[in-house]
DNA sequence: GTCACACTTGTGACCGTTCACACGCGCTGC
DNA sequence: GCAGCGCGTGTGAACGGTCACAAGTGTGAC
């Protein structure tokens, strides 16, 4: 057939219809695989579509559904490995349920900052919205600018009354009582900013460990999540002393810590236990090997993603109709032990160190 | 007033023209700033816009204009620095540019992952392509779905007739050379997955460095960016020696030649000296604080962003507008000297390791 | 005083898709 | 033999913008 198609635009849904002799609207409902059509009516048009690579115009439809199928993603920093990692796994999750991510880096997390990159994402016209930042500033900023999508921060669980990321407190509670066992007593915590639901989590699972463990609490250091805090903190920290076991809120800060320590002669484990969250893969050729608490990001990525979809076609459970499920069910943190942990030193007292 | 605005769906075009008292045309003028528009009646509309914080519909007008003003991202790995930074450098320009951004990531780099993804994209009706990925299996991809948007791989420098990361090939040079200058003679590549135009470029680099030094070329081991590989390598490497300077493609890598050479017992620098490219924020707290090669890639993102919007408004030079110009001119890599290098053992002659 | 012209504004059609509704057909049931 | 029904398909309108064109106003030149 010499019927010629339009060149200087795309294939619409006309010219499918054309080609294979229906109306526009029965290839509508091929493209939404409507329940009653002909098989062989369908067959046919789809394989015309096959034949011209037709493509639906994403911009019509979401004109007339008034459905972008498109989630925003609202990032800081993400040179990190924490939030570089889990707007990957948003990114993936998504694509896998059939939607688009637009994702905003915030270069500063002023409100102002905020408020622009939301103004960006709500351009687009998102359906819902990701939080992977300083969700308590967000959130100010939203409910100041009355925008109204749906929105979650990655690592919130399956239950929507109940927003705590629980594996975060138990992955933080792990770490704490990895170290608790090896016998040390004196132990302290490089936390991450406390606007962060996920650093907020890990200080309160720290902070319920050492509780039920009855030792004294050291109050915890706010960081910043970076290797460049982590070095400042423990030069401080070895200045004041008072500890063996230190439990940072992300690997990076570790990895400064064990720089810090290094520098000032210290011998990790041997004077000083580190532990570190996240499990990113470089972890394993610090020196010395980091023992970390492992997230599965991909996991939480989903969960996330069906949490939000879930929440946006109305049902609280969080369910979504099939693709992406698995939500409700707690994503466990794994404690990898390598080498930067070990036995207190002496058999119960800690060390001072000048 | 108590005109009333419709419930159940955003405020259209319509809306503001009936409240500013004038037809939806004017409206759409003041939108797209027309120059012949009264400047009290632009002011009276962009009022009201205010007032019922009305949005422009995007979908609409992308559906009228066939113009998404999205560009896509297909990235590998982005879990690796490398990736993620240039990720967020270009959604960052993207958006300076008033243009989004959807990103797929590749799980995988086998052709089926490559086209699922691009479709992904095409299905978003992207105006251009950046590629963050094994540049030569995509394009292979590219070429043989017949897709049309133009893209381009980050890198890229400004003029189009010459794809060539000079800035890559010149970073390498520098790290080679800076390698040689110590008087290291004997100097080995870890190369980065040569589909990678990146990694290609960093080779040609050092090949080129080597050779007008006119030092004997130790065959580059080809690896895969990441610590783990840059570990085993270097296991490998102590056993055949042969070689006092290293210089990864990648700082991964080093950070894993690192940890098998202290698992050697080798001591870096008085034994052998290392070289990264990319310097990630960590490396400075790397043992020992590695010597690299820093890259801006906000800069890079931004030439890169550039050249494809000039390439989408059809003009060759990369030029747009005005907003995201100073692309032509060269982004000169530095070098930044840690205590990973030191001279080479002895005067000049190389130490073979057992 | 009239005409040309620039400036500002308005009207109708259209982009590609989905939705609401209508319609033709064959089958069943009485 | 005809109403009733379900299946498969088609027609018109709408989504919210932009474009092409028309038209009203005021100003200056002749």
């Amino acid at each position: 057939m010499t019927t010629q198609l339009p060149k200087d635009r795309a294939p619409s849904i006309r010219d499918v219809a054309r080609l294979a002799g229906v109306s526009y609207q029965t290839v509508s409902r091929v493209l939404n695989n409507h329940p009653s059509i002909r098989e062989t009516t369908k067959a046919r048009v789809l394989q015309v579509m096959g034949e011209i690579q037709y493509r639906p115009n994403r911009a019509a439809r979401a004109l007339v559904t008034r459905h972008s199928r498109t989630i925003g993603v609202l990032s800081a920093s993400s040179a990190l490995y924490g939030p570089a990692r889990s707007v990957v796994a948003i990114e993936d999750a998504a694509r896998a349920a059939g939607y688009y991510v637009n994702v905003a880096n915030l270069a500063a997390s002023d409100p102002e900052s905020i408020a622009e990159a939301l103004e960006h994402l709500m351009e687009q016209a998102i359906e819902g919205l990701v939080v992977i930042a300083p969700q308590v500033r967000v959130f100010d900023v939203l409910a100041r600018t009355s925008i109204d999508v749906p929105y979650v921060s990655f690592q919130t669980t399956g239950r929507a009354e109940d927003r705590v990321p629980a594996d975060q407190v138990l992955g933080a509670r792990m770490a704490t009582r990895h170290l608790i066992e090896l016998g040390h007593r004196d132990i302290i915590h490089i936390a991450g900013p406390q606007d962060w639901t996920e650093a907020e989590a890990r200080m309160r699972g720290f902070l319920e460990e050492i509780d039920s463990a009855e030792l004294g609490t050291i109050p915890p250091v706010l960081g910043d999540w970076t290797s460049e805090f982590g070095y400042y903190a423990g030069r401080e920290l070895l200045r004041t002393g008072g500890f063996t076991g230190v439990f940072a809120a992300s690997d990076h800060m570790a990895l400064g810590l064990l720089h810090a320590f290094r520098e000032g002669g210290i011998d990790v484990p041997g004077q000083i236990s580190v532990v570190g969250f996240d499990d990113m893969p470089d972890t394993r050729h610090f020196q010395p090997p980091l023992t970390t608490v492992r997230q599965d990001f991909d996991k939480i990525g989903r969960r996330t993603v069906a949490l939000l979809l879930g929440e946006l076609n109305g049902d609280v459970t969080g369910d979504v109709e099939g693709d992406v499920t698995e939500d409700d069910e707690q994503i466990l943190p794994e404690l990898v032990v390598r080498d930067s942990t070990g036995p207190a030193p002496g058999t119960t007292a800690a060390v001072t160190h000048a």
